[in-house]
DNA sequence: CATGTCTGGCTGTCAGACAATCGGCAACGT
DNA sequence: ACGTTGCCGATTGTCTGACAGCCAGACATG
């Protein structure tokens, strides 16, 4: 057998040390809107980010595209880019079209995922809980579900979609979500989706999922609405 | 009342007679690529782009990064870009996504679409059976259908996203789909979602519509490992 | 035959420039 | 005082030209 080959410097083409000036970037922007340090409606002027990033406005047009198809910002024509605001109703849109991919992820995270995949699982709901009574990290907490949830489940195309409407929702928190003791309540529902994981019933896995979110939009649109 | 107010003008913001370059350039490499003119695995190379569409180097460059975004194209670092070839796993990701979110889409259909869209919608899966007999526009007919479709769905998120969907669908045809008697097959399967939707039963609708992508995977993913 | 080395073809990024357009403001006439 | 009109600055849309860096394949070499 050859030499070279085999899992010895890992496996795949490198992990690409340096990435585009554009994708860190995009990053970087990405994360000012996710932080909410760009809150919604505010415009993003191309001068300005070249001076605050450092960078030619080429590269920042091409950024400003690329989030734009993520939905993160809109361009308006002849006036430009600025943080989306979204509607009561593309909210709507994006909690059920999360409910119906995500009951997809955990369908198949039942079918797929390994032990240890579960246990991790179980591990990132606990740390969820914990940081809803104690005033831990939420977010952090959530994004590492998620992140087990994915890595177990999805592949290509359904984990960037998926990737796209979580962004999305979390613009939502500009209008400050989460009402009192949803925390702890959302830690409770995503605890009977592991249940139903680690008895290996997908369809009872999914249901709660759905239900999970269900009650996250509800939450939320009651804030919009209200 | 204001003169320049009511319907005089037509109604809404104009049609936005001259759309910006960047996005007549996109919609052609697009549609190029959606017609196979361009076909997967093919690279896009930055110089030719503008010489062909005679444009410069910078907007040639964010309309590549919009189809990337949109998954039809695929850049490469230090590579450039070329016309996205969908792997099986892909393919099979792809018609799952389909299949939960169209079922949302013709829920809603059911719900909210008037008397005239149901009549739109069966009359255009009138047209695709028609065509599949005789050797019809197949493919203008099935748009004609989604259009109808969407337009009583659909509002922003989910209407992007299954378009985005179709688009990745429609790069599986370069490896030609549909097997003989397929057509009429699905033309069938098509009938009786509107069967479910003319009889204003939403979850028949959604699992007959299901029920139809499913089948479009099968016939899909048994070219693609064949 | 395996190993260096070179070179052309592209991409990644930049700086600077110019027209077109939008939004607001101020001057204007009534 | 108030609605119009016209002008000006701020920004976007697009183009040109340039240069460094990377990749793959041709070429030369031992």
């Amino acid at each position: 057998m050859d030499v070279v080959s085999s899992s010895v410097w890992g496996p795949e083409p490198l992990p690409r040390v340096a990435a585009p000036l554009r994708e860190q970037v995009t990053d970087r922007v990405r994360a000012a809107i996710l932080d909410l340090r760009l809150r919604p409606g505010e415009r993003l002027i191309e001068r300005e980010l070249t001076e605050n990033l450092g960078v030619s406005r080429a590269t920042v047009r091409e950024v400003i595209r690329q989030l734009a198809a993520e939905g993160l910002v809109t361009v308006v024509p002849q006036r430009g880019a600025e943080v989306t605001s979204l509607s009561a109703s593309d909210a709507a849109d994006i909690y059920e079209m999360r409910a119906s991919l995500e009951a997809l992820a955990v369908r198949r995270f039942v079918q797929r995922a390994g032990e240890d995949q579960v246990r991790a699982l179980r591990a990132a709901v606990d740390e969820i809980a914990r940081s809803a009574e104690a005033a831990g990290d939420h977010l952090a907490a959530k994004d590492r579900f998620y992140e087990v949830l994915m890595e177990g489940s999805a592949s290509g195309p359904l984990q960037q979609t998926l990737a796209g409407l979580q962004a999305r929702v979390r613009l939502l928190r500009a209008t400050s979500l989460s009402a009192p003791g949803r925390p702890t309540q959302a830690a409770q529902e995503l605890s009977a989706v592991v249940d139903a994981v680690e008895a290996r019933d997908a369809e009872a896995a999914a249901d709660a999922c759905v239900l999970h979110i269900r009650n996250a939009a509800a939450t939320a649109t009651a804030q919009l609405t209200g």
